[in-house]
DNA sequence: TTGCGATATCTTTAATAGTAACCATTGCTT
DNA sequence: AAGCAATGGTTACTATTAAAGATATCGCAA
């Protein structure tokens, strides 16, 4: 391997005087940066970058901490818009991703002090905030730079992009009462995390604005699956006052609802009408192309990434918490009949 | 932040004892590992994963390159499934996952020298073969550890985890031909992918081995997303004499040929049948349920993690080409509704 | 023309955190 | 008493950079 010091030697010049010519250093000629430069492409030179972090106390790299388990997040094209929008800034900006899974929750722990006390990576970016997540604490007694997608209750020192999900909720629900809808479900996601709640408590608002009664049996809690959907509908369907209306937490949740309802017999939208969440590209797809609030996850993703770095390079942040606007998408499966002729 | 010093001299031993400790070097007698390790847990030391990489040139992180342009691959379940058999595999055994990206062609050899010749790390998994990829070429030069998730023309001394993707399309193409149908259409990806090619010749040869003509007419190439499927449809249904039946070459591509033959009236299965490849987990809710060629994505990814860590570790490897089988899940979409009744 | 300080340019030295090869000490066996 | 494990310390090294020091060049006044 060739090192700065097979160059210096090459080029008759310092070490020093390189790595200044590396780094565009003002202080160096025109001469002798040509010369080293010269060398340093015929000897085919190339920065040990773990030397170079080591004195520079950066790595110039990124960690996304997925949740665990991941298996859920990979079966979503939700992850992938957010990753893409997290990876195209974060390559603009010169910074490396690190994706970091955990097998076990003490694992979860570990990892995070491995890559962060052991100056593996200069930030963090949190996925899938539970309602009190320990890693936040962990991060914050550090003073590590961390920000959060989404929003974790009791933590509010903390750098965070998310959607204003309650209100996206409101409106989705809205959507569905202003349609003539007055039994309208829920079907959420798993209980332990704040889109769940937060999304939630939009439903119950909206009922509650519309003097709609709002019942137990009509909020199921599951998972990101299309399994949860699925098994959503059956319990939901066979309840003596059924929903005409369904909001569901997630586009992938939704495709299981309607494979649901179509094997039970129920036509989306005539029998039952469908809202869900996050706007991925096959909604437009099923059939019926379903309604969606699109969340803007490319530029949650994106935000995080630009918001991270700003951290990192302490630039002065006025605004610790960075909301992106969401937009409901309407589609056949929200539209009744009636509406459709008209 | 605490150093190894720290702690040696905290402990009243040489750091090189306490290197020796981190490292579970047998020469240490237990009542100074229990010694150490305990102000090792006092003062919360981790070591600098900088400095050890430096000293052992070894990073413990392995690299995926992603292909340029990837928003259609992050569009794609596919990409989630094999990143996640990657991530699974690559955390078990001890190593860290670098996403790299390239925004441009020359970036791209330019992120790939940086990261390899840098030492920043110890593999590089390349994703998305095309046919003549200069990125091997510059990898194979270096004898630098690398693992193809496809297949490249003209590079036999390259380790790589491929399907038989021309099996894979005949099995499609013939379940199709068993069906009954005798004009059967293609609908490929970017020309310049292998798995295009291979999937290509697998459609080519079941239709010669059945005697049944190939029109050129029939081919429409795209890329892997909706939009493709959609399109192609366009233009394939307004042929004179159009296909019954259509091997599509992905899942995603397979949701837009249906929206599009949906929109134009016809009828799947009845009018047009389709089998399509890589299963993604929404393929059997579509409507109708997608047939689609298993391509055994997680399993893809897990094994070539698998491989490329053997390959770093200098294991003997046998097979520098290994195939992940294949099946095809036959669903309503390649079922005509003659057969659905007996 | 010469001497001086200012400036530009480059070198030397020390530091980053850790590891490995080699060396040193101890206490026990033969 | 010599030899030998067992255990731990010393020293040198990894590739790079920052700070401080050294040298050369230049402009300008005497």
């Amino acid at each position: 391997m060739v090192t700065i010091k097979d160059i210096a030697k090459a080029a008759g010049v310092s070490p020093s005087t390189v790595s200044r010519v590396v780094s565009n250093h003002p202080r160096i000629s025109k001469a002798t940066t040509q010369k080293v430069k010269k060398i340093m492409d015929e000897m085919g030179y190339h920065p040990n970058i773990m030397a170079k972090s080591l004195v520079s106390k950066t790595t110039k790299t990124l960690a996304i901490m997925l949740p665990r388990p991941a298996e859920e997040l990979f079966q979503d094209f939700f992850f992938g818009e957010l990753l893409r929008g997290i990876l195209t800034q974060s390559t603009r900006a010169g910074y490396d991703m690190l994706l970091a899974a955990a097998t076990s929750p003490q694992d979860e722990s570990e990892t995070i002090a491995r890559l962060v006390l052991g100056r593996r990576v200069d930030g963090v970016i949190l996925l899938s905030a539970r309602t009190n997540d320990p890693l936040i604490d962990l991060l914050n007694q550090h003073d590590f730079p961390t920000v959060l997608i989404g929003r974790s209750d009791g933590h509010h020192n903390i750098l965070s992009v998310d959607n204003n999900n309650e209100q996206a909720a409101y409106d989705a629900t809205q959507h569905l009462i202003i349609q003539g809808h007055e039994r309208i479900g829920f079907v959420s996601g798993p209980p332990n995390l704040t889109v769940s709640h937060d999304r939630m408590a939009g439903y119950r608002r909206a009922m509650k604005d519309a003097s709609l009664p709002v019942r137990g049996e009509w909020i199921v809690e599951g998972e990101f699956l299309q399994q949860s959907g699925y098994r959503a509908m059956s319990f939901m369907m066979g309840l003596p006052e059924r929903p005409s209306g369904l909001v569901v937490i997630d586009d992938v949740v939704g495709f299981g609802v309607l494979r649901g309802l179509n094997e039970l017999g129920y036509s989306v939208p005539n029998d039952i009408s469908l809202v869900s969440f996050n706007n991925i590209a096959l909604s437009e797809l099923a059939t019926p192309p379903i309604s969606s609030v699109d969340i803007g996850t490319y530029q949650l993703g994106y935000t995080a990434s630009q918001l991270l770095i700003r951290r990192i390079m302490e630039e002065d942040i006025y605004q610790s918490r960075m909301i992106i606007p969401h937009r409901l998408i309407v589609r056949e499966s929200s539209i009744q009949a009636v509406n459709k002729r008209s």
